[in-house]
DNA sequence: TCTGGGGTCCTAGGACCC
DNA sequence: TCTGGGGTCCTAGGACCC
């Protein structure tokens, strides 16, 4: 989908869409997504909003409508299952499809055209599309073929069609690889494709080396993986959140850990999983940014216990007044909960705190998200509440 | 008043095991 | 006046993607 928060937002204000407009927020926001007006004024997603908001005084911002979003999404996903069943989506916004089972009545062109018609017609958002033999390729060809086009690359075009382009339009390079391969001279695809392999393993380690070399050259093996019924778990869920001001208040953040703690738990046990690594990320005023991770010796979904890891490993980093932007909450090494036998004997786990859970699981399903919180989360004074102190 | 939030993968060093 | 080789797991950091 081509700015595709911006396009939803603007299916239902159609007087916008002569204006530069970003999905966005908050004071210490960035650009979700920009409408292409925004962009010809130099806005890209990412940018900060306050970045955003001098380059463009006229600028309008738009909230973010997930729910929104999230329905066109798997609507949309559907229309591409109308064509194949080999649809991956790698994003919300982003899908391959392999359509070799397709192409005996009509050509990949014909194919991305009516998807795109359809989209068109059927969502009110446009879409691009690239086609090649891989998947890598058609990734990079879809990128050149935005806002609303087509860009097809025959195999035995791939690589007239990748030499000529600017390293950083290989996928998997971003700004540090990118200065990297300039440094050694390499600004485009076909200059990384003729350097020697040990070149780049040695310069950007032996996988990544390895990876853009065959991808200079249009090698990738990269197969369309449809979401199977009983595909693999994720293998990490988190949450981090940005203070609205910078704290060195350490009750804060431990509250704050708390609070992402049940997002993640809460999530976990939606998708059935335990993990077992509980991972701490603190991002300090100065956006430099530390993780501290203890790996526990029995998967965990339980928010308490979380909690209790994550605010563990922050007390251990003994802070002194260090002003704090961001933490988060991460738990790895997930796997299905079921099989996940809790080892009983030893390092027996607090009774009752698995099952406190899910009853509280049970009531937010219920009676919606706001109906069971930490007291410790209350807003204002906990008295108010009928509590004599605030407690977790 | 610069710089979100959700992820994945890779690297490097150290502990530990056989 | 020496101290291998192969493997796994854990931790911390960094790059990248959407």
């Amino acid at each position: 989908m081509d700015a595709f928060y911006a396009s939803v937002a603007l299916r239902d204000r159609p007087d916008l869409v002569d204006t530069p407009v970003v999905v966005g927020g908050g004071q210490r926001g960035v650009v979700l997504s920009a409408n292409y007006l925004a962009r010809e004024r130099g806005i890209s997603s990412a940018m900060p909003m306050t970045r955003a908001r001098r380059l463009c005084p006229g600028l309008v911002v738009l909230p973010p409508d997930f729910a929104a979003v999230e329905a066109v999404s798997a609507s949309v996903m559907q229309l591409f299952e109308r064509y194949t069943p080999a649809v991956q989506a790698m994003s919300l916004d982003e899908a391959a499809l392999d359509v070799t089972g397709c192409l005996r009545s009509r050509g990949p062109r014909e194919i991305a055209e009516e998807i795109r018609a359809r989209v068109h017609d059927e969502h009110g958002i446009t879409c691009s599309v690239g086609v090649a033999s891989s998947m890598t390729v058609a990734k990079m060809a879809s990128n050149l073929a935005k806002p609303d086009g087509v860009v097809v690359v025959p195999p035995e075009r791939v690589t007239a069609f990748l030499h000529p382009l600017e390293v950083e339009q290989l996928w998997g390079v971003g700004e540090k690889t990118g200065q990297a391969l300039r440094r050694l001279g390499l600004t485009t695809v076909g200059a990384v494709a003729h350097t020697p392999v040990e070149t780049l393993r040695r310069a950007l380690g032996p996988a990544q080396g390895g990876q853009l070399h065959r991808l200079a050259w249009g090698r990738c093996d990269r197969r369309v993986e449809p979401r199977r019924v009983d595909h693999a778990p994720d293998r990490s869920m988190g949450a981090n959140e940005t203070f609205g001001r910078d704290t060195d208040d350490a009750e804060v953040v431990l509250r704050e850990l708390l609070r992402l703690s049940g997002r993640v738990g809460s999530r976990m046990r939606t998708a059935g999983v335990v993990g077992r690594t509980v991972t701490l990320t603190v991002r300090f005023a100065d956006f430099t940014t530390i993780t501290r991770s203890r790996t526990l010796a029995e998967p965990t979904d339980v928010t308490r216990e979380i909690h209790h890891e994550a605010s563990r490993l922050f007390r251990a980093l003994g802070l002194q007044r260090a002003r704090v932007r961001l933490v988060g909450v991460r738990v790895e090494r997930l796997r299905p909960r079921e099989g996940a036998d809790r080892q009983l004997l030893l390092g027996e786990r607090e009774q009752g705190w698995a099952e406190a859970d899910q009853a509280a699981d049970r009531v937010v399903r219920r009676f919606g998200r706001t109906a069971l919180t930490p007291a410790s989360l209350l807003a204002g004074d906990p008295r108010r509440h009928g509590l004599s102190r605030p407690v977790a």
